[in-house]
RNA sequence: GCCCGGGUGGUGGAAUUGGUAGACACAGGAGACUUAAAAUCUCCCGAUCGCAAGAUUGUACCGGUUCAAGUCCGGUCCCGGGCACCA
């Protein structure tokens, strides 16, 4: 299809520039999304003889309207993807809708609207605004996470893990509120009572289904090393978060004739055991508290935290006895056995060995229920002064008070301790994980079903194939006590797949990060419907070159989906070992909160938007007042933009107001997209302002309607400065886009340039011929990041140039070279003195020069030079006294 | 509580490998243009002292390594993210 130019016809630059003095972005912007569409710009196929470059961002929950962490997390992977586009590679970036999740359910609540459609008009409204943004997504390769066709691949995905045994089910905890008789998640549990009831929630155990992730554990923490191109931050975070450590389990008999097991790193601090801890629920305290009602109120008493290891470990630490013994293992004394609301159930065993002298918490524990303190562990270096009676020795050393296993260091001691006590018969070492299986159980409505039917006589039974998808019925009614479909017999009843019998459906959903595990792989098969993915295609694609999102996603979100891949690749879908091969973790978008006291000692949150600010004479913020009434607000700091503290900005305003350009270049200019990005409306103003010098520079330019070929040999002093400047530019810009990803100081750069090109006048041939190259570079520079614009720009330049596919320029090696540098001279580390000087020049060159400044002269004085530090180009550093 | 980050002018930030702290902007000040305002353009802008040249000081706090520390090491304080059912 030929190429249509942005105006359907060719017009003059005199006449172009004539039309267009003024920079409008709100005309410019919605004809510039028009061409690309028209042109079909950002539609891709898998095509063998281009290198592929797959750019994808987190996608969206469809919660309304985008927020502005959207908009920063997509234009951060557009400018990434137009920028590979412009280096010739064959670019897919995809966008979906991570559609499912517990809003939904809260807005038919409150709304009285089935979550179906709640979620799809959502998904219409944030479409229309990612358009609007100009991100050049590949639609046709759409998907919603709520849509059978795309479930039911999730579901069959799990009916296969069942017949691997990579799935289970068990008891497990959560938290219930036995008012609403319903499964809250930790985000509903305020204060330990349900939101919406207010009662105290209690723990309960139901049967969930587990995938398992602990089989891959090693495998996940071993291909962390495989990831170079991913934060360290986050590599450490998965790493401690599966926490694979080596370790000894030790069996303790207890007076009933029953063996406790407890895991423990620290075997070498065995005879310093003066306690066990069982958790709550744990099946010697159930049994002690059978005829103990103190024992039972405090087991009772335990059950009403929530299931959130945050809770668990800042509570206040409580214990009971269980008015028992256990025999240790090596010594063959008693060591009572106790209780503790921190002991999880769900971990390890369920019991630990406690170690007070060198664990603080069991310190802690100790100290107030009086328990014994034994040092067990001395410093190896013995001037480091030890006293257990304040505080807990946690460092490793050497072993006291062990018998025969005095004496030893950390590493003798644990081979000889574990070796003794498996020589009993007492224990083994093992690797041990923090990592624990994946609950995919949900008891909610808005989620993919679980593939199960359960029979009375052959258990649960998976859906077969031909059935699927098991789809989730989107006309119900909600009426606040929990899910529909648990209550609906047409979902429910159902024949067993194995034997025919009357069965029942499983009404539990997926958790939905099932979903969001796979999403990247189903882009990248677009029109396959007849399988989860059609591996040719999925192959040609990924892993995915570049992925962006937040912060929040570095653990859960990114692990859930490394082990999915490495699921899918023992299924033979893929051929890779993770899905990601780089990975930005783009910061949160933050704006000052502002409040009043209302009288009954409430809060009411004012919108910045709606708070005018008044400041000194030097710019410094004196107060704040109210826009309406002119009294004063507080100002509550800078914090995330939330609904909750009235602070959201709304995008839509924005790009109505200033268009999406400015809007892309506030967001990329005003902080590293690693960090928390502040908003500030005069920052925005100031981005439109560079944008508007951007329009007239280039405008001026095309009104002198003078073109030459450029002639490097012909250039005097000042065309080959802004010429070197213009080069220098582009491998400051190329390199801090690429390698650094840090678009802040790349649209510096460019503002450099356009200052520099602001002061050059020189309508000389070659005057205008580097005028002509330096404007070229600024609008192919900034192409990726203020799109619009520069296509724009670069039309009315280059007549019939597509900027989108026009090549990315590349650095003359040759403009970039300097006769001469700057270095500076110091004396004692202080800077005394600069001097410009041959680049070539060699070190005695450089010396003598140095020292024939008269202010380096003034702190030598009278005194010895005793070294000098000559690092050239940069700086000389004299040391005297 | 545990794990992971961060802290630089009035503000957002820059300093890429230990080598000139404050690029580029925002806010502010002064001026030009204008009947006026807006817009635009020019200049100034860490603090203290100084007419200036320049000097002293300064990157959360305390200490250390180095010819040289915002950057490396040890400790402290504060802020943020995650903690398995928010997404």
């Amino acid at each position: 299809m030929p190429k249509k130019t942005l105006y359907g016809q060719r017009l003059s630059a005199s006449k172009v520039s004539k039309m267009n003095e003024t920079y409008l972005p709100q005309s410019i912007e919605p004809k510039v999304q028009q061409y690309w569409q028209d042109n079909n710009s950002f539609k891709c196929n898998e095509d063998m003889s281009k290198e592929k470059f797959y750019c994808l961002s987190m996608f969206p929950y469809p919660s309304g309207k985008l927020h502005m962490g959207h908009v920063r997390n997509y234009t951060i992977g557009d400018v990434i993807s137009r920028y590979q586009r412009m280096q010739g590679k064959n670019v897919l970036q995809p966008m979906g809708w991570d559609a499912f999740g517990l809003p939904a359910e809260n807005a038919a609540m409150n709304n009285k609207v089935p979550p179906a459609k709640w979620t799809y008009e959502n998904i219409d409204y944030m479409r229309s605004q990612l358009q609007r943004m100009g991100f050049g997504y590949d639609w046709d390769r759409e998907l919603a996470t709520c849509h059978p066709e795309y479930y039911r691949w999730e579901q069959w995905f799990f009916t296969k893990l069942m017949k691997k045994g990579l799935v289970y089910k068990k008891e497990a905890e959560v938290n219930w509120d036995p008012v609403d008789q319903t499964v809250l998640a930790n985000e509903q549990v305020i204060d330990g009572r349900g939101w919406r009831s207010g009662a105290l929630i209690e723990r309960k155990k139901i049967p969930q289904w587990f995938l398992k992730i602990t089989d891959y554990a090693d495998e996940l923490v071993d291909d962390l090393e495989q990831l170079t191109e991913w934060p360290e931050q986050v590599r450490t975070q998965q790493k401690n978060w599966i926490g694979r450590s080596e370790g000894v389990e030790v069996s303790f008999s207890v007076d009933d004739g029953t063996q406790l097991e407890v895991f423990t790193t620290r075997p070498d601090t065995l005879m310093g055991v003066t306690y066990i801890a069982v958790a709550a629920q744990h099946p010697l305290a159930l049994k002690a508290a059978a005829d103990n009602p103190a024992l039972t109120a405090f087991i009772d008493q335990c059950k009403n935290i929530k299931v959130a290891e945050a809770d668990m470990a800042t509570m206040e630490k409580k214990g009971m006895s269980l008015g028992f013994d256990a025999i240790h293992p090596l010594t063959g004394k008693k060591v009572p056995v106790w209780t503790a609301n921190f002991v999880l159930m769900d971990y390890g065993s369920g019991a630990v060995m406690a170690v007070p002298g060198h664990d603080q918490r069991d310190w802690e524990f100790a100290t107030k229920y009086a328990l014994d303190i034994v040092q067990v562990i001395r410093p190896a270096d013995k001037t480091i002064a030890v006293d257990i009676k304040t505080e807990a020795y946690t460092d490793k050393g050497i072993l006291i008070n062990s018998g025969n296993f005095d004496d030893l260091e950390f590493d003798i001691a644990f081979k000889a301790i574990s070796s003794e006590l498996e020589r009993l018969g007492k224990g083994k070492t093992t690797i041990n994980y923090r990592l624990r299986d994946w609950g995919v159980s949900r008891q909610r409505y808005w989620g993919a079903p679980i593939p199960v039917v359960n029979c009375p006589s052959c258990g649960p039974v998976a859906v077969p194939e031909d059935q699927l998808p098991v789809v989730l019925p989107e006309n119900v009614e909600f009426d606040g006590s929990g899910s529909p479909i648990k209550k609906m017999r047409s979902f429910i009843d159902t024949q067993c797949p194995q034997c025919g019998a009357d069965a029942e459906r499983e009404t539990d959903t997926f958790d939905t990060f099932m979903e969001s595990s796979w999403y990247y792989a189903r882009y990248a098969s677009r029109g396959t419907d007849n399988a989860m993915l059609d591996p040719e295609k999925a192959n040609y694609w990924l892993p995915v070159d570049q992925y962006v999102g937040g912060i929040e996603h570095a653990i859960l979100h990114l692990l859930y989906s490394r082990f999915f891949h490495k699921l899918m690749r023992d299924e033979g879908l893929v051929n890779s070992d993770e899905p990601f091969k780089r990975l930005l973790c783009q910061g949160m978008v933050l704006a000052d909160t502002y409040y009043r006291e209302n009288e009954d000692a409430s809060t009411t949150w004012i919108s910045p938007s709606d708070v005018i600010i008044e400041t000194d004479d030097k710019g410094r913020t004196l107060s704040a007042v109210h826009k309406d009434d002119g009294l004063p607000v507080i100002h509550g700091g800078i914090t995330k933009m939330s609904k909750s503290k009235n602070n959201g900005i709304d995008p839509q305003v924005m790009i109505d107001k200033y268009g999406a350009d400015t809007v892309r270049l506030f967001m990329m200019f005003a902080a590293p997209p690693v960090q928390s990005l502040e908003w500030s409306d005069s920052a925005v103003e100031g981005a439109q302002r560079f944008l508007k010098r951007l329009w007239k520079l280039t405008h001026d330019h095309l009104s002198m309607n003078k073109t030459a070929a450029l002639n490097p040999e012909l250039l005097n002093d000042q065309q080959s400065e802004l010429r070197r400047k213009v080069h220098q530019s582009i491998k400051k810009v190329s390199h801090d886009i690429e390698a650094r990803q840090t678009f802040n100081t790349a649209i510096a750069a460019v503002m450099e340039l356009t200052n520099s090109i602001s002061k050059f006048k020189d309508d000389s041939e070659q005057g205008v011929a580097v005028e002509r190259e330096a404007i070229e570079a600024c609008i192919l520079l900034l192409a990726p990041i203020t799109p619009h614009i520069c296509e724009q720009l670069w039309q009315e330049l280059t007549k019939d140039g597509n900027i989108i596919t026009a090549p990315w320029p590349l650095a003359d090696e040759s403009a970039l070279v300097l006769a001469k540098v700057e270095m500076v001279i110091s004396v004692n580390g202080k800077v005394r003195g600069k001097m410009s000087i041959a680049a070539d020049a060699d070190k005695d060159v450089i010396l003598h020069t140095a020292l024939s400044l008269e202010n380096v002269q003034k702190f030598i004085a009278d005194k010895t030079i005793r070294k000098k530090i000559i690092v050239p180009g940069k700086l000389v550093n004299l040391v005297v006294g």
